[in-house]
DNA sequence: AACTATTTATAAGA
DNA sequence: TTCTTATAAATAGTT
């Protein structure tokens, strides 16, 4: 289809690979729910674009439903992980920062003894020091809260699979292959304010 | 497509309904085929029809395999993480530590100039902030596969039980319940030496 | 994102 | 199922 014939090949060309991607997408997914509605058949149908993004389709809602959950928890964890940052900068150094500018208004550098800065100095490190610790406190829980999604998710994909192997009701072409993960692109904040 | 407009909803004329089924499906596989091909993508592909026949396409490799290469790629990402935060340590900055090292042997600090001091702290910040942020942007990347890995997981996870339900040949037991996170014990090093 | 010339897919019939 | 054919849909290239 198309004003010119498509050899079925890799396209080379960046953009219109983009293009054609968005377009035979569509169509594909919108082919998937006819056939499920039409022929009354459960269909799963699962892309991910060479940079890694998903999209789905499955005549159940379910597939769509737990995407979405989960894709709310996963944006649910980012909040917190930043709220909890923010709170960290804002809140208990909140004095020290005030103390800090206070100190160091107009430049006047020169009307604060050495002493005062060198302690200064130690008590921003002592907090900075602090703040890192729970920061990455926080990263690692988030880590390991994700391998331990991922550990319990593949043990019930194994007992799926398992079972579906039991239940050899399954057609000729009943392998099933999902194809390696590619290229995420997401919504991390680049920076947690302030902590490094 | 076809002679007469097809209204989209469950046909009902079975021998109809089954003819659709089959041309429909084999346009499907197709399509989802050409577009794993032109686009570089991955597609999974899973249709049963309301017979219990399972057809599949998929793009990649078996889900077996596939589960296995999470668990090796997922210890290959800690083991990288680990590998690389070394490497950034005792590589780059090596000489930098040992100039330290050399300049305050001895504790005769008084033997060198304020000047050099200044230079050292800065050369030293420099290299802690590049360490830091390469650090931030590894734990982000594993954090960034982890949530992807848990995405398909679960896309996978659905299919398979949507898979299951359409074939209701399961066993009494076939209903799947996996607890929920419990305690974690990992192998995440603690600390990631030298880097805050 | 729209348009349109073509190619494809496919509904109905055999 | 498979083939044929009329027609509906999808879409490649272009704007």
């Amino acid at each position: 289809m198309g004003s010119k014939k498509l050899e079925i090949k890799r396209i080379e060309n960046k953009s219109s690979r983009q293009v054609t991607f968005s377009k035979r997408r569509n169509g594909l997914i919108e082919k998937a729910r006819q056939l499920s509605v039409l022929c009354d058949a459960s269909v799963a149908l699962l892309v991910v674009s060479a940079s890694g993004k998903l999209y789905s389709f499955s005549s159940g809602d379910n597939l769509v439903k737990i995407l979405d959950r989960y894709g709310k928890q996963h944006a649910d964890d980012l909040k917190a992980l930043d709220i909890q940052s923010k709170a960290l900068n804002y809140g208990p150094h909140h004095e020290l920062l005030e103390l800090v500018e206070s100190k160091l208004v107009g430049s006047n550098v020169n009307n604060v003894s050495a002493d005062t800065l060198v302690q200064l100095e130690e008590h921003l490190e002592t907090a900075l020091s602090v703040t890192r610790a729970k920061k990455k406190e926080l990263m690692l829980k988030l880590v390991e809260n994700l391998k331990e999604k991922e550990k319990l998710l593949k043990a019930e994909n194994q007992v799926l699979a398992s079972q579906m192997k039991k239940n050899h009701h399954v057609g000729a072409e009943a392998e099933m292959e999902i194809s390696p993960a590619g290229q995420i692109s997401d919504n991390l904040p680049v920076t947690l304010p302030l902590l490094n």
